[in-house]
DNA sequence: CGCGACCTTGAACGTGTTCAATCCGTGTGG
DNA sequence: CCACACGGATTGAACACGTTCAAGGTCGCG
């Protein structure tokens, strides 16, 4: 899942989880637990399966040989993720919170015969990956940092917050340093714009990587600016 | 086409534009010519057809309501373009260079009854389309504007460019505007990063749209400082 | 020849980074 | 149970990179 705003964005319902319930043909479906931490798989390496993430959070990215880090996107319940590139994986990725992913043989996405439904529902999810990358190039390219931030906390708490009484609760289950290279920022840019948006009561801090949407209007107006 | 470095780029060669060629079942084939500054198609339409380019360029955009724009992509021939998000096109599409595209209806990519060569071609083309963008990712995220800028010029002198004595030949089909918009840059950023570059003997500014890379190698050390 | 669109160049400004110090929370050992 | 240590988060101040705004310059086309 790229945590990203839809340009046509406009209410927390519009992001819905389109993840369709279909999930066919169970013998070619395995269920298995992530731990915290672990590497499901590294950049380069044969890809052998198509992850789904059930329950718990994974991240992707790339590092390069100066040792820069993009965050390439952080994979939620619901995400389909390891496309093979080439017949390799194209990222890393590594478990934020544990939990439970499918999954799939990637021979599933080459051939059609085996499990048409399957297939189609593969074929499907990489198309919404494709367009969840485009809506993030918008955000790594044309938004200012309090407008990427406010973007990606804007999705999140659509996509994994839970309501209550003051706002959403919402966690997040990765380290700042994610975060920023998430969003092509510094950590620090991430820490102050989160205080910044506390002073403005737009959110609560309640722990470090749990805070409290108080005003998701606001959260969403901030992130674009009129211009 | 995302014109990106990869980071395992070496050599120009491992920049292979790895186009299969295999274009099978002839039948759902069309091909049609795309006149200058035509618009195949705009963010929201119906996804009838699938394109593939043959000759000349395009141009993948969005714009925001704000009028910000981020260009997604350029295709240049070889390159699909068109993959259909939930039944609709995800991006504009624009005629940069008058020539030729290919067209596929949509439901080759739907039902693999039909055309199973092509269904799975498309599908190939889609996981590349999702590495390409992971690709410019980084250079989004992760590169300042020289980098960006080296690396996109040592792609496109790899993937287009036409080798003579003095080096390698380069056609920019778009404005600084667009490459700007492409790299998350200003045009002026641009401006100035390509003068200095002919100031170092990296490249050749023949016309505003013809370049000259001298120095492929340089441009690929540029591309990323080692840090 | 002259207009208009695009490109280039310059100077001032602003946003986000960098570097460094401090704070906080959690887990560990005394 | 408390002190300490460690990793991560926060805050501050100086700096740098790229933008913005504005003024020429150049190219292509009528």
């Amino acid at each position: 899942m790229y945590v990203t705003l839809p340009d046509n964005f406009t209410a927390d319902a519009s992001i819905s989880v389109e993840a369709p319930k279909i999930r066919p043909d169970a013998s070619l479906r395995a269920m298995r637990k992530i731990a915290d931490g672990e590497a499901l798989f590294f950049e380069g390496d044969d890809a052998a399966q198509i992850y789904e993430v059930v329950t718990g959070v994974v991240r992707l990215s790339r590092v390069t040989r100066g040792g820069r880090r993009q965050v390439i996107a952080f994979g939620f319940p619901g995400d389909v993720l390891g496309f093979p590139v080439g017949g390799r994986y194209h990222t890393d990725c590594d478990v934020l919170q544990a939990g439970t992913v499918v999954t799939y043989p990637v021979r599933v996405l080459d051939a059609c015969t085996d499990a048409p439904e399957l297939h189609r529902y593969l074929v499907r999810a990489a198309m919404s990956e494709l367009g969840g990358m485009q809506d993030h190039f918008m955000v790594l390219g044309r938004k200012c940092a309090s407008e990427r931030i406010a973007a990606f906390l804007s999705v999140l708490a659509a996509r994994t917050g839970t309501p209550c009484p003051e706002g959403t609760r919402v966690r997040l289950p990765m380290f700042r340093s994610d975060i920023a290279d998430f969003l092509g920022l510094s950590s620090e840019t991430i820490s102050r714009t989160f205080t910044r948006l506390r002073e403005d009561g737009v959110i609560d801090l309640i722990t470090t990587k749990d805070i409290l949407v108080r005003d998701a209007a606001a959260l969403r107006a901030l992130s674009e600016t009129e211009g």
